[in-house]
DNA sequence: GTTACGACCTGCGAGC
DNA sequence: TGCTCGCAGGTCGTAA
């Protein structure tokens, strides 16, 4: 599942593989992958003919391909979406979705989804301030851990500033983003914090703690190739990460805590799991 | 305005 | 062997 680390290996393979070439057709092989380019398959297809790829960019869980003429192709990979880098006569895989050839007959580049939770947009770059670029549709999107631009205070006045449960905060993609349920359980664990705890409880400490947990654990796992638990994420090239190995919380449910001992284990959380040390991370009374 | 929750989607594994 | 069901989970729209 790919979360900050993932995308941020994949922009990195796309930076080196795509940046500088000239698309020579582009082809839709599902309507879902580009649900969110409201114009169409045919706009999306006939806008990318001929589009040069400047730079391969990210905020969060969000890439984009930036194309001369202040457009951008982004791209949100969802539970299972792949970019992956392929000659052109290499067969189709089951699930490729959108195809982009070059006009140097190099490999091209095929965004594949399993389960088609991501996909793509063809939109405009918009100066939201501070001489930032953005394409509009993500406008929202707070700043990630990685961004040099992170401002740490910022963020946890943002977590506080809502009346919910911390972990549901920490997921909130305008109040930070990147996060996702693996890196968030990986965040509360290392600072002792159980899910359920009341944002307005987070001391400022603690929110900075946390914070810098999860650009922590996030930074470990972009240095191990990100976090990887089948074949679903991998980059351009279609390798897996390894950070799996490394994970002290998420998906361990029975396996003794590496601090304490204790069995991890697994409550239900927004139909979906979440995993904690009952010890080291006592739910909040009340 | 803020928060909570269901829908979307496919493949896999468990249970019967 | 084959069927059903639950689970995985990020984002968005809608309801409260």
């Amino acid at each position: 599942m790919p979360e900050l680390p993932e995308v941020e290996v994949v922009r990195v393979g796309l930076q080196a593989h795509v940046a500088g070439r000239t698309v020579r057709e582009a082809e839709v092989l599902h309507p879902r992958a580009i649900r969110r380019h409201v114009l169409g398959a045919d706009d999306f297809t006939q806008r990318l003919t001929g589009a040069r790829v400047e730079a391969a960019r990210r905020r969060g869980k969000y890439l984009w391909l930036e194309l001369s003429d202040k457009e951008a192709v982004v791209a949100h990979l969802g539970m299972s979406g792949q970019m992956l880098v392929q000659p052109e006569d290499a067969p189709d895989e089951k699930h490729l979705r959108v195809r982009l050839r070059f006009d140097d007959d190099g490999p091209e580049l095929r965004f594949v989804d399993q389960r088609t939770f991501g996909g793509l947009v063809l939109d405009d770059l918009t100066d939201i301030g501070e001489r930032v670029l953005l394409p509009g549709s993500i406008a929202h999107i707070a700043r990630d851990p990685m961004d040099p631009a992170f401002d740490l205070d910022t963020a946890v006045r943002a977590l506080r500033s809502r009346r919910t449960e911390i972990k549901r905060a920490l997921l909130d993609q305008t109040l930070v983003s990147g996060i996702g349920n693996i890196y968030a359980d990986e965040a509360l664990w290392r600072a002792k914090l159980h899910w359920a705890r009341p944002t307005e409880k987070l001391t400022l400490a603690k929110g900075r703690e946390l914070l810098s947990a999860a650009s922590d654990v996030m930074n470990a796992a972009l240095g191990q190739g990100g976090t990887s638990f089948d074949a679903l994420y991998v980059n351009v090239n279609g390798q897996s990460g390894y950070f799996d190995r490394s994970l002290d919380a998420y998906g361990q449910e029975g396996l003794p805590c590496h601090r304490c001992g204790s069995p991890i284990r697994r409550e239900p959380f927004m139909n979906r799991s979440s995993f904690s040390c009952p010890r080291c991370q006592p739910r909040p009374r009340g």
